[in-house]
DNA sequence: CCCCAGGTTCTGG
DNA sequence: CCAGAACATGGG
């Protein structure tokens, strides 16, 4: 019985549905015509909407799953004092007031690593329909219509022809390695999460399909390693022409964070890489 | 028919 | 080690 409640944010300024769900972090929210957004997360589906300070929240579940939310919403989070620090930064300060309200989700590492195994050499409406129909193929079927995301050992075992129904051309195969080398035990992503970066990330590249980027974003996406800066072309065309120096030092520990601001920043604001010619 | 898309793998030097 | 091509699929 699908139930409703709500979070408080300590200020309205620093969350935004949108900016969260559609910054290309995620793959399985979709707004309502009513400003809410509809999707998938920790096997339950959902409708989330802002009203000020509050985030009303409506879960399949049976109840309880407050504090889960709380989590995948990363409201433990002063995103407040982060910004500020962040805005020391002149380029940084415009990618942050450009999405204030952008918030790094806390994915499950399972969904994060298949969600960026797919996403290799694609783009994101694809990335989300080869998502769509993995769910509807191979997921558990939730209230009002909705798939959850398929474990491991729903994927492990299956061929390359099991899968032609995704349309996901040659990643079919890096999806089911990497569901067997978790159902096997030979990837064990819970430990993955606790090794130092690198380690970390040697791990995740065992699995066919995974390189350097994917396993960063598995890191940073799905376990919530916000040191970690996937490398995608958005990001080294914003170092290239934003931080020719390099980046500074001092963000380091979340930079992640700051690279999701400027990825959404560079990818969908016109004039982003050519804003530092024009001061 | 071309190019491109939140890359990785394969191949030939 | 490193530059280029190949990889499936779909949209512009």
């Amino acid at each position: 019985m699908p139930h409703t409640f709500s979070l408080s944010l300590p200020s309205s300024e620093d969350f935004s549905l949108a900016q969260t769900f559609d910054c290309g972090q995620a793959f399985r929210f979709s707004p309502l015509p009513d400003g809410a957004w509809q999707g998938v997360a920790l096997g339950r589906s959902c409708v989330i909407e802002q009203d000020g300070r509050d985030i009303l929240l409506t879960c399949s579940c049976e109840g309880g799953c407050e504090a889960l939310w709380r989590d995948y919403l990363d409201l433990g989070r002063d995103y407040s004092a982060i910004k500020a620090a962040f805005c020391r930064d002149e380029t940084l300060t415009r990618a942050v007031s450009y999405c204030p309200g952008m918030r790094l989700l806390r994915q499950e590492p399972w969904e994060a690593l298949c969600s960026f195994i797919i996403s290799q050499n694609n783009n994101i409406p694809r990335i989300k329909g080869i998502i769509a129909r993995l769910c509807e193929l191979l997921g558990e079927q939730l209230p009002g219509a909705q798939y959850a995301f398929p474990g491991p050992l729903a994927i492990a075992g299956k061929t390359p022809e099991d899968l032609a129904p995704l349309r996901a051309g040659f990643r079919a195969k890096y999806l089911i390695d990497a569901a067997n080398k978790i159902a096997s035990g030979a990837v064990v992503l819970e430990q993955i999460k606790t090794l130092p970066c690198e380690e970390a990330k040697s791990a995740l590249m065992a699995i066919q399909g995974v390189g350097p980027k994917v396993a960063d974003c598995v890191l940073l996406y799905g376990m919530a390693r916000v040191e970690c800066v996937p490398r995608d072309v958005w990001i080294k065309r914003a170092m290239a022409v934003l931080y020719p120096g390099g980046f500074p030092h001092e963000f380091a520990p979340v930079a992640g964070i700051a690279q999701q601001y400027l990825f959404h920043y560079c990818r969908t604001c016109p004039g982003a890489l050519t804003a530092a010619a024009s001061i």
